[in-house]
DNA sequence: TGGATTTGACCTTT
DNA sequence: AAAGGTCAAATCCA
């Protein structure tokens, strides 16, 4: 607690010196969380109501939940943009920043200048080293349930690390022009990350960088048909097996085993479509073995919303 | 057969 | 030059 205080009044220097200010963007996480939380809910809800006049009704609700929520992150977020604006981003390297605005501008341009000179070159690739500043970095036990579909583009061995980072971009990249991507490693020490009474967890750190402009979120997942992964059933003849030579995947597998949680994922890279809503009861794990600690890493397993808020996080849990 | 994943090469950044 | 991010051909799999 003094701990956390002492932090408290330190990012309050940082940002702004009222206290007010930082207490809204506390909120303005909490909020955020709390979104996820209700999507989350949604996706694992509403294909177990036969009924559609049911479904409809919690689909409603939830709706209306995450209406609400979206009204107070507006209200929260008139509040903390007036006089310092430009204080907002200070945690932004500035050189990225300059980057960023660079970068942007040609993404959908395809061409860089220096392409064009050259005649005789290969279709351009575009490389571009990534922003921390633009990123929310998570660490979970269940690194694909956040609501979205992604596909994976490439895995990396990283150095003077044990397990290769992976790449994701939006399933919707193509279709929808949606630039959200992720990586996924393995988090070699889990001497920080919460125990069950000294049972560790798998825990991965997912950083998330840019946000989803396609619509194909949890939202209309939702509403159209719930994409589940059950990595703990892969064995299922029903379910595609994820991803048998992805080490990353396997590793997630046994995450699931191992904790007893993190059975179902959802919109996952490698996906299945639960028809049997049954079926899906029965993926998921009994309530009671909902411990507190799960419930803390599935919520912050996803990425937050759409909101155009600087997470604190982002800075202080990159992990290099 | 088509979509997803793997993996080595290529490119950018530091 | 090394490290990390992305591309795209090869491969896998339902």
């Amino acid at each position: 607690m003094k701990n956390s205080s002492n932090k408290r009044s330190l990012v309050a220097d940082q940002w702004h010196p009222s206290s007010v200010c930082c207490d809204h963007r506390a909120a303005l996480r909490e909020i955020a969380k709390g979104q996820s939380l209700v999507t989350q809910l949604r996706a694992i809800v509403l294909p177990a109501l036969h009924s559609d006049e049911r479904c409809d009704l919690a689909a409603q609700m939830l709706e209306g939940i995450l209406d609400c929520s979206r009204k107070a992150v507006s209200q929260l977020q008139l509040l903390l943009s007036s006089p310092h604006d430009d204080d907002d981003h200070h945690h932004v390297d500035d050189k990225r920043r300059v980057r960023k605005i660079i970068s942007s501008s040609d993404d959908d341009d395809h061409c860089s200048s220096k392409a064009a000179e050259d005649h005789n070159a290969k279709p351009l690739r575009q490389h571009k080293r990534r922003r921390f500043g633009d990123s929310v970095s998570l660490e979970t036990p269940v690194p694909h349930y956040d609501g979205h579909q992604w596909r994976k583009y490439g895995q990396k061995h990283i150095k003077n690390s044990k397990h290769p980072r992976s790449y994701y971009r939006c399933t919707y990249r193509q279709e929808e022009k949606c630039k959200a991507t992720k990586t996924v490693q393995q988090r070699e020490d889990l001497h920080h990350a919460n125990s069950y009474n000294g049972d560790h967890p798998i825990m991965y750190t997912v950083v998330y960088y840019g946000q989803h402009t396609c619509c194909k979120g949890p939202a209309a997942l939702a509403d159209d048909h719930v994409v589940v992964e059950a990595s703990q059933i892969s064995t299922d003849s029903h379910c595609q097996s994820p991803s048998s030579s992805s080490d990353l995947q396997a590793a997630e597998v046994h995450a699931g085993n191992s904790s007893q949680c993190s059975n179902i994922s959802v919109t996952c890279s490698s996906s299945v479509v639960v028809e049997d809503c049954n079926k899906l009861l029965d993926m998921m794990p009994a309530a009671d073995e909902l411990t507190a600690d799960v419930l803390l890493f599935d919520m912050t397993a996803y990425a937050p919303l759409d909101l155009d808020i600087n997470w604190e996080m982002d800075i202080n849990a990159l992990w290099v």
